[in-house]
DNA sequence: CATAATAGAATTAATATTGTCTTTTTCAAA
DNA sequence: TTTGAAAAAGACAATATTAATTCTATTATG
């Protein structure tokens, strides 16, 4: 039961947005270099995000990536499903019908159980609450941004 | 954050062997049939299960396998735990030292959080539970069990 | 002797990760 | 206004790593 790295990646991507400030926009070149990540496999990572809506993409030179929400409305959880397309831990539970011992398996009910403990335990925690907890230790390396205009 | 195999089945291994009732031994080949899973698979996972002290193994002809424990004993962390080697969701959660940001990871912290909170989950559930919260529906398929001298 | 556990290796399948190259978009300097 | 550099976006392809599964042979026990 390993977080893959999509999900961390993402989750650090968006700490990195969040911790930039509100309508600030990064380069992906940037987070990737600051946080140890490949440029290219980050690239991948953002398509979801901003599928779901969780990231702004601003594109030419002085492009770069701005959170769509405020910090506050974004959990972990949306995070992790965005970027994961499910967080179930087996498929069984959001798919029911791809196994036929389903209705006769006390494991699966284990399973989906842990699935909901899981989801509900990262919808708790949003990306304010990330920033903020670290905020007062100054310990979040905040990139250099550029203020982003708010015109669709 | 997908559950391995070894996990998955690991716990179904344990489900089988906690329905067939006390001291009941049962052949690897028949929970493998019975389960759909390959039987040589089964006899590695076994393996991390014995040395776990969770079930104890029975040499030669009518030999298999059989509980080491009461059912209200073990709980699915165990299994899990004993299967997988450890359950934490990325590996800078048990050791904070192979990475350098360990310290100021506000990600880590998450992570770290959530392990815990599914493991406490995990802990919770105890194999009588499962048993016995579908022996009512008579929903558990038994297979045939032999009855184990306890002597050592 | 039959049966099952044990061990170790080999194979296959699935994910994760990186690379290359091309296109589109935008800003800003010339 | 034009042009060039910078950055996102897209399309594949290639490689690496890990997990899952199977194979072969050996050992122990009733």
């Amino acid at each position: 039961m390993k977080l893959s790295t999509r999900s961390r990646y993402g989750v650090r991507l968006m700490i990195a947005l969040a911790a930039a400030g509100n309508d600030k926009s990064l380069f992906l070149k940037d987070i990737a270099a600051s946080e140890d990540i490949s440029e290219k496999y980050l690239s991948l990572i953002v398509i979801p995000l901003r599928a779901a809506g969780l990231i702004r993409s601003i594109r030419g030179a002085r492009g770069g990536y701005v959170l769509a929400k405020a910090p506050k409305d974004i959990s972990v959880c949306d995070i992790v499903e965005a970027v994961e397309g499910d967080t179930c831990l087996v498929n069984c539970v959001k798919n029911p019908d791809i196994c036929k011992r389903t209705p006769v398996c006390p494991s699966r009910d284990i399973w989906t159980q842990l699935t909901n403990t899981i989801r509900e335990a990262m919808s708790r925690t949003t990306l304010a609450q990330l920033v903020s907890g670290r905020e007062d230790g100054n310990t979040i390396i905040r990139l250099k941004a550029k203020t982003v205009s708010k015109a669709e």
